[in-house]
DNA sequence: TATTGTTATACTCTATAACTATA
DNA sequence: TATAGTTATAGAGTATAACAATA
């Protein structure tokens, strides 16, 4: 959707790990936030609904680990995605201090469209690369990923 | 640093370009600002004075264009870095609604370490990788964001 | 009229600590 | 004692709008 002509990156600012990382980071996270608005799903509401999805019913702790945030945070998200009928919280019996979050019915459902919108506004972020490109570069990312942060 | 073995990233989070690239964004940044910290340097004022240092005297604006951040927040960084010395404004002569930011010799020095630390840690932070994989990603991070952010 | 920089305001996000209930 | 979750508070970071000076 960009018309205009690339220019170029100072190669000062092309050869800074930090810098090209953050600000391509920067890009996704606004594509991803502008394709969950239509859904009224913030990001980090969609991460909960994907981890459930993912790895079955989880605490709120293990959310907290899994995406570096504080788990006084997750608590909010849970409730706000409660309240819409989305996720359900079941008291764990076999640990009754955690709660674990499921999916309900509706949440799958609206996970589902959410998957898809996030799908596309990846594939369109990454069209200027060939998958071969993307799949070397997201293999690099694991590697770094992996190494410096240990789940 | 890191001497425990590196777990698996669920295959489904390393698929998603929006989690790795959120993720080790957020890795490096927090290595960075670990190793500006003993300089008093917040990244964002590392970015004001490389910024000035490569592309030379360049307006507030023109910072917040390149960092992608409100020009209302350079006010403020511009600021922290005049008091301490390391940065003063010129009007510009040629539009005088224009302050052009320089480095002072003062800057120059503390830009000179700051770099220095910055690059240890970027070294540390790509140390996974052999320098072809970092270099092949590194391309590829540009042409997305020249795709996607023409400046 | 539009743009640069500044200021003030309000809002969002997040970090921290304290509390409960469990283990 | 330690952990999971909640709540309240304060602080940082950020967005917004309005203003003066200049184009």
């Amino acid at each position: 959707m960009n018309s205009q002509p690339p220019s170029k990156i100072p190669e000062e600012f092309a050869a800074s790990a930090g810098y090209m990382l953050n600000q391509t980071a920067q890009v996704i996270a606004e594509m991803v936030t502008e394709a969950l608005k239509p859904l009224k799903l913030a990001p980090q509401e969609y991460g909960v609904m994907r981890v459930i999805s993912i790895s079955g019913p989880v605490s709120q702790q293990t959310f907290a680990d899994r995406y570096n945030i504080d788990r006084t945070m997750v608590t909010g998200l849970v409730d706000g995605l409660e309240k819409r009928g989305y996720v359900d919280r079941q008291r764990s019996t076999t640990d009754r201090r955690v709660n674990l979050m499921h999916l309900t019915p509706l949440g799958k459902r609206a996970l589902t469209q959410a998957v898809r919108s996030v799908k596309k506004a990846q594939a369109e972020f990454l069209a200027p690369l060939t998958d071969e490109e993307w799949e070397a570069t997201r293999l690099s990312l694991v590697k770094l990923l992996e190494a410096h942060r240990p789940i």
